[in-house]
DNA sequence: GGGGGCTATGGGGGG
DNA sequence: CATAGCCCCC
């Protein structure tokens, strides 16, 4: 046997080695799956299959690249030859070759969800419709729903059942923004996130020029990481590769429906379950062993993905023994919980040496991340938040970018808005749509008809200075390198300049990431190491602006070193951590109030929430606020309903004392919050005066049940202070406020056992 | 056309 | 709280 076999299970092994035929791999959190797809893969490479035949499809780039480096550690250089990225990158660089199939140049602008908005505001605009109706991130999300089942604007209009729920949400004339959105994309010479796989639908689609047959001869091979996460276009390009006339249907997939955490953007889990439709000789493999986690963190998982409803049945466990109980942390107000937790994190780090690269802290939404910045600042603990803003949605960043996509393709009228008159050059918001109007009525693209605008005199002199300017970038562009370029342009427009001006610490901070731009477009330029085949070696201004539009910054490997880790639960996914702080647990925040109306809805943030906890290996923290500050206001909240789901047995004590009493007084664990206690129960001991005798303060111990004369039966859960000013802190069920501090020197208590 | 200051409004996850 | 949009004045 090959020696990185014997480095699998039994079941992982047959998923490795069964290299023909479609392939089903059902793996829960920690079961090794990406082993188990390096592995597959590394083994198809030793089995004779060239690697340039081999296509990867996965969902972040950092997936792509870790899986690179695991296949390079069994085969070697061949590694680099394998064609594995983003369903997007991957997409993209097919699009540049082709793209004049379609109608598209090869050096199209993607457009980000930020031009994508910006050009849903500008068309509403134009139809004169009301803003907060048509709010742009709806419309963008229908359209992208739409793009997603591969409905053109046209079948959209076609379809009823749209246009019905179109009215229904007061927005009848979605269909008209939809086309006009498709049309400017399109005379931009630009393609949206979505249109990076629509279109290449389309292509394979019309096949023109038999690209289809082209691209079903180049990959023998497929495999698709993250599989429940694909939606309804993403599997029918899957399928348009690898199922043809006597196809050899050499597709694997890897997936766990109870991961699935993207509907929000169109993914569904019924790929899964068409799958075994759609692939008769299907072998299906389970993967159930955890090798992440111990036991309470498994089984708290498993019985919090019970309460959904549709499910792949499976069962996850572990051998790594039941490990420590699950740390619940409640808090008064968020700033408290930031406190807390790192408190905690100083405490894991001197009581269990755990260095801060084996610690994360997950939320639910990424403006939380504020609080716990601040506490382990004050703590000296170094910290990396990811997610939010990513470098390249910079203001600054973003002008010099726009200057450089117009240098490239001047029909991209995004970037042409962008910077028509900033820095200032006097061609005002008036004159601007002037040229838009001018552009809509004859179908061409702004740039086209820049010169053709009825204005002042002075105005038309600025846009030709404008138009000239562009000119020569566009002129300088097809001879120099991006970096030359990018440099002339910060200078010619005086970018770096007015950036300068201003010498706050932020406009400082601006400075700087401008020039760190600079440098990165340089690297990108000077990085010459020639990879043989089909690696990057394009180093075109188109490429890099196509590149770094698929960039997000947790791909930004390049700070090391020991920080702890603060990112939202999405972009956890696939990550581990031997300590994991799952915050913000309270009802509205977690499960989100965007989510909370509907089952499907709850479901999903029930899979995150599945999500965030097999992300910890041995140490697992929950925390909730009271209180906390949203949107400048103050919010009380419950804690979540996620909290009950998880059985006591795996919470720590003094959480689960408390659970347990408000659960014997409510009478169930049911769904829904659990408020403090306003009844008291009357199953609750409470003491005879008569019989009452109590024992000796010195006896009381932790973990002891009491009875006091005034509160009843009551656990002792804790004691602290110095001796002689003893303090136990004592739960009573069934009492307001159950959880007392009590002096034991003064305190009269029975113990029952 | 440009700039400052005020008010109203939205508010999630990501490629 | 952050941002967009508006009004007003230069």
């Amino acid at each position: 046997m090959k020696s990185y076999l014997k480095e699998l299970n039994d079941v992982q092994r047959q998923a490795v080695t069964r290299v023909d035929g479609p392939v089903l791999v059902i793996a829960g959190p920690g079961s090794g799956k990406t082993r188990v797809l390096t592995y597959r893969i590394a083994h198809l490479i030793e089995e004779g299959v060239p690697p340039w035949e081999i296509l990867t499809l996965t969902f972040t780039n950092k997936a792509a690249r870790e899986m690179k480096e695991r296949i390079a550690n069994v085969v070697g250089d061949k590694a680099n030859r394998v064609w594995a990225g983003t369903f997007h990158s991957i997409f993209a660089r097919i699009l540049r070759v082709e793209s004049d199939k379609i109608g598209y140049p090869s050096n199209f602008t993607i457009y980000d969800s930020d031009d994508s908005k910006s050009l849903i505001n500008a068309i509403l605009k134009e139809l004169n419709l009301d803003k907060t109706v048509y709010n742009a991130n709806a419309v963008r999300s229908r359209i992208s729903y739409a793009k997603s089942d591969i409905i053109g604007p046209k079948a959209y209009k076609e379809k009823e059942e749209l246009m019905q729920q179109d009215r229904m949400s007061r927005r009848p004339h979605l269909h008209t923004i939809y086309e006009k959105y498709v049309a400017r994309c399109k005379r931009s010479g630009a393609m949206d996130f979505d249109d990076l796989l629509y279109q290449l639908y389309i292509l394979l689609y019309k096949n023109k020029g038999n690209v289809l047959e082209k691209y079903q001869q180049k990959f023998k091979y497929l495999l698709v990481d993250e599989f429940q996460d694909t939606n309804y276009l993403q599997y029918a390009i899957v399928k348009k590769l690898v199922k043809y006339n006597n196809s050899p249907e050499n597709i694997c997939v890897v997936g766990d429906d109870a991961q699935s955490i993207y509907a929000f953007r169109g993914a569904t889990i019924d790929n899964i379950l068409n799958f075994e439709k759609d692939f008769k000789k299907l072998k299906t493999f389970k993967l159930e062993q955890n090798y992440r986690s111990t036991d309470h963190i498994v089984q708290a998982a498993n019985e919090i993905i019970l309460k959904n409803k549709k499910q792949i049945q499976k069962k996850i466990w572990s051998d790594k023994g039941e490990g420590q109980k699950i740390k619940v942390i409640k808090a008064m107000t968020d700033s408290e919980e930031g406190k807390r937790v790192a408190d905690t994190i100083i405490e894991q780090k001197t009581r269990y040496h755990l260095k801060s690269s084996e610690i994360a802290i997950l939320y639910r939404t990424n403006a939380q991340s504020r609080v716990f910045e601040e506490y382990l600042r004050r703590h000296n603990i170094l910290y990396r938040v990811f997610g939010g803003q990513s470098f390249y949605q910079r203001k600054e960043i973003k002008d010099l970018i726009a200057y450089l996509r117009l240098a490239v393709n001047p029909n991209d009228e995004e970037a042409l808005r962008r910077v028509i008159n900033f820095p200032k050059r006097g061609i005002g918001a008036t004159t601007v749509e002037k040229i838009s109007a001018i552009a809509g009525e004859t179908d061409r693209s702004m740039w086209e008809c820049l010169e053709e605008v009825q204005a002042s005199a002075r105005a038309k002199k600025s846009i030709s200075d404008f138009k000239k300017i562009v000119k020569v970038f566009i002129e300088r562009a097809k001879t120099a390198n991006a970096f030359e370029l990018a440099s002339y342009i910060a200078r010619q427009t005086s970018l770096l300049d007015i950036l300068k001006r201003d010498t706050t610490i932020e406009g400082m901070g601006r400075v700087e990431n401008l020039n760190a731009m600079l440098d990165g477009i340089k690297d990108f330029v000077e990085n010459d190491e020639v990879i043989e085949g089909i690696a990057d070696t394009d180093k075109s201004l188109a490429t890099y602006l196509q590149n770094i539009a698929l960039l997000t910054d947790l791909d930004d490997d390049t700070i090391e070193g020991e920080y702890v880790t603060l990112m939202s639960i999405h972009s956890a996914k696939g990550l581990e951590f031997k300590s994991i702080f799952v915050v913000g647990l309270e009802e509205k925040l977690f499960p989100s109030f965007m989510s909370m109306d509907s089952i499907e809805g709850l479901d999903e943030e029930r899979r995150l929430f599945y999500v965030a906890i097999t992300r910890a290996e041995q140490f697992l923290t929950l925390t909730y606020a009271n209180s906390r500050y949203r949107y400048g206001k103050m919010q009380y909240n419950e804690a979540s309903r996620f909290l009950e789901e998880i059985d006591f047995d795996h919470l720590e004590a003094t959480f689960s004392i408390q659970r347990k009493a408000e659960a014997a007084t409510t009478g169930a664990k049911v769904m829904g919050n659990f408020k403090p206690l306003n009844k008291i129960a009357n199953t609750t001991l409470h003491a005879d005066p008569a019989t009452f005798k109590p024992d000796s303060s010195d006896d009381i111990q932790t973990g002891m049940k009491i009875l006091h004369l005034k509160f009843g039966e009551g656990k002792v859960i804790n004691i602290d202070g110095s001796p002689g000013n003893q303090v136990a802190t004592i739960f009573f069920k069934g009492i307001d406020n159950p959880q007392r501090r009590i002096m034991l020197k003064f305190a009269k208590l029975q113990i029952l056992d």
